[in-house]
DNA sequence: GTCAAGTTTCTTGTATACAAGATTTAACCG
DNA sequence: CGGTTAAATCTTGTATACAAGAAACTTGAC
């Protein structure tokens, strides 16, 4: 044996991420370790790296719980990201490369292939992909990065929304005025339609919050 | 004993942010365990914490060095800075109450009665204040995290801009701006005011790393 | 049957032990 | 005297041991 690698941390963060291990409840030590086949240590040390990019909480002699920010704030993580979004694609369409070009065309046409077969799962997958193909064509690797932290942070709140009714032929719509805007280099135009598209995921979970909020007063 | 608490990680991120572990140091577990008077495990784990943010980078079987970032990737983190800070200012011009007000003002005037008395450290000082001020005041509490986070990260690159001559006075003049605009309740100004501000000491970094590398080329 | 107090058990947080890879040192050869 | 290789040392990465605090359970009283 004998690694750092941060394979132990991306399983924890992935079950996270997938909802396995839900917001507030607790994650075992002993159970993770025996899970993973290591001693308590490893696990502890990917434990503080995930609760250092706040994904997990520790309370004082009580472990490590999952974060479970109130709707407020991710909303307001909704809004940093639409932010930074918008930056990444003002960038791109100022200073994208062929290849940048070519990449994002591609996950443009794989989104459109998962919208015509109705295919949320792969459409799920696909976006992400020309997501990350704008952050990379920004030229900024720091932008890049933090966009992609942030983006799989918010992974679990976005889960939900591809359901809704006609959302997957919207988002469409939105990502070719996105790459249209790209295209032409229009940095404003392009910060603009990115911003909006991010913003409906937050007006969306708060739509979706607000629902639940009233059956839960109803009862 | 039994603490969870973040001291440990913070004093350690003292010592690189204060430039006490220079960038590209190694950072000996053992000698960190001694200093501190603790085993190595909690050490291990508060670096580990540190590295999830990026502030040291692990080596497989090599231990732990501070971040060398190159100059662009400093530069690429002060674009970003700006983007943010340029995002919270507009927040707070539409969102800023009364007690946030006050805090600002007190903050500017600490900054002028600095600049006044040509006292750089205390400048220094009262500049982060007026900064977090604003932060705060855009009433989104996860992008006042993400301000600080990121501010204290690039604290190590702003620390010799000050000298630079003038630099505190033109500083002054630019707060002035934005606080009329954050008081006027003018957004999009505000948001240009402070972007520029910001952007201003990644220019002045990537001019200080070039007049950098001409000595070294010439010699 | 319900609640409270005390005891037991579990879990965390830290220290220490140990194995494997990296680095330094030393010896030997050219 | 320089270079290469082998041994010794050091450091990391992981497992285990142990102490202290939290949770759970038992027992007893009302």
């Amino acid at each position: 044996m004998g690694n750092t690698g941060h394979t132990l941390r991306d399983e924890i963060e992935n079950g996270i991420l997938t909802g396995e291990f839900a917001p507030g409840e607790r994650l075992d030590e002993t159970q993770l370790a025996t899970r993973f086949g290591v001693s308590r240590t490893p696990i502890r040390e990917a434990l503080m790296q995930l609760s250092a990019i706040g994904l997990i909480e520790f309370r004082p002699r009580r472990g490590a719980v999952v974060a479970d920010y109130g709707p407020k704030y991710v909303f307001e993580m909704f809004e940093v990201m639409a932010e930074l979004e918008g930056m990444a694609g003002a960038s791109a369409a100022r200073r994208h490369t062929q290849e940048d070009k070519d990449i994002i065309l591609s996950a443009h046409a794989s989104c459109r292939e998962a919208a015509e077969n109705e295919d949320t799962d792969a459409y799920y997958y696909e976006n992400e992909a020309f997501h990350h193909a704008i952050y990379a064509a920004s030229q900024n690797s720091f932008l890049t990065e933090q966009c992609a932290l942030l983006h799989r942070r918010l992974r679990p709140y976005r889960r939900l929304q591809l359901r809704v009714r006609n959302r997957m032929k919207a988002s469409l719509l939105e990502h070719q005025a996105i790459v249209d805007n790209i295209l032409n280099g229009d940095a404003e135009a392009t910060r603009a339609s990115l911003l909006a598209h991010v913003k409906v995921q937050g007006d969306r979970f708060s739509d979706l919050v607000a629902s639940l909020e009233e059956v839960r007063v109803k009862r």
